[in-house]
DNA sequence: TCACATTCGATTAAAAATGATCAATTGAAT
DNA sequence: ATTCAATTGATCATTTTTAATCGAATGTGA
């Protein structure tokens, strides 16, 4: 049996019983253990399992390719996303200087963007149609975050103080009446908390879907922001927003 | 069977079974096992197809405009760009902290490094490989380079001082003997020096076309690293290096 | 804690495959 | 016709892979 048919056994193997033995793995190759021993630690240190004492076990891979990852969530509100992406566009001048959170919503801005605005962002995703665009394009620092491409942590907190912004446009899980606004992860939330204290003004873009939702992490007040939001059906559901805060409403 | 002929029944027979050995596609052919090997390493080096002790195997053929880029300048001096890395990376320990360069030298040590290897890198190329394997990874700010995906200026000097690295391994565009190490971009140039000063120890990574160049922008004395090169033919060429600092000569 | 059985990793030797080299063949250009 | 470059197949030293062996390390149960 060949090395790379025997890799892809091995995984295939491991990935549907999530663990074998060295014994196992010699029986069913039929090849000698020190073959087996040595196929596990070069899948380890591709990261593709996990070696135990007698075995090993399946490891999920921690990222899904980035492509798989966007298109899903692309999917949802899809439109809605598009339009309030491009109203907060086109609040952009030239010469602006913008924070651009991370997210999938923040990502459509970038195609409506003015040439000449000046971009910091913290998401991975942006940077390439950014550059694209031939817009001036800052990164900040700090750990990477595997499933969103986002950067989170002490770097990222600490690059934001270099800079300070016109305008800051944020991606949101949750917005309550009361509770404000939220987001699942305390790094991420910290960071968007950052951005938003260095920023003349602050935009928060949230479909309709994160209405009236809380996530574990609190980022603001709304007090604090100008909503962005997408038109429902019920009017009057946005009334209290507007009784809080500024809120625009764009219709898909 | 003529070359352009033999190169096709390779592809798709291994498209077909996703492997062959070296005697399989010899004698299916009706040619010699050198020409085999000859066919294969060239495809290879098209990114046809991956070979491996004993033949090869297909290759999905990647659509990500990224890796074609990458794949385009990999073409030069690959083979020892290779090895270097291999070696390089064979330097890492578990639990080291690392910085990693921009660059394809440094890239190609991401698939040797250890699992459990800490990483921080100013190269955005890196990014996607490094969460593949699983290591843990830190990206420092700055402003996007362009044309290498390489972050630099002072938010990439800024975002360094918060780090502290056992080791730091740097691509370089010219060796000196007098001038010392050099690189075009001023701007890159300080990234490096930075990076390098954080450094317990402090390696570069520069195939033999690079010996004897000097670029615009000094990065540091040669006496301050180890240089990690690829063996040329005449072996003397080398001494005076050597006598300058400590160099680890690697065989392709 | 200790003894016992298993498993591990380093080492070794043999087999297989590789890359480098060289001579023979082919085909094109002069 | 002759020269030259490119392709090929054969040869051989070197490298890689493999299986077997054995002391050390690890896990298990009393």
């Amino acid at each position: 049996m060949l090395t790379p048919e025997r890799h892809r056994f091995i995984l295939s193997l491991l990935q549907e019983q999530k663990v074998a033995t060295v014994q196992e793995l010699s029986a069913a190759t039929e090849t000698s253990e020190s073959t087996i021993r040595r196929d596990l630690v070069q899948l380890e240190q591709e990261g593709k399992l996990t070696r135990f004492h007698g075995g090993a076990q399946w490891r999920e891979p921690s990222v899904k390719s980035e492509e798989t990852t966007i298109a899903q969530r692309l999917s949802q509100h899809e439109a809605e996303k598009r339009a309030i992406a491009r109203f907060a566009a086109s609040l952009v001048k030239s010469g602006d200087c913008l924070f651009l959170d991370a997210g999938t919503t923040t990502f459509y801005m970038i195609d409506d963007l003015p040439p000449g605005a000046i971009v910091v962002t913290n998401g991975l995703t942006h940077i390439e149609r950014l550059l694209e665009r031939n817009i001036k394009t800052y990164l900040i620092g700090g750990s990477v975050k595997g499933m969103t491409k986002a950067l989170i942590g002490k770097g990222a907190v600490e690059s934001l103080k270099n800079y300070r912004f016109d305008k800051c446009f944020l991606g949101i899980n949750g917005v309550h009446l009361e509770h404000g606004l939220s987001t699942p992860d305390p790094e991420e939330a910290f960071v968007k908390q950052t951005a938003a204290n260095a920023s003349t003004e602050v935009f928060v873009l949230a479909d309709h879907s994160k209405l009236g939702k809380t996530t574990f992490s609190f980022v603001c007040e709304m007090e604090d922001v100008t909503l962005i939001t997408n038109d429902v059906n019920d009017q009057q559901q946005l009334d209290p927003y507007k009784k809080k805060t500024k809120v625009e409403v764009v219709t898909p």
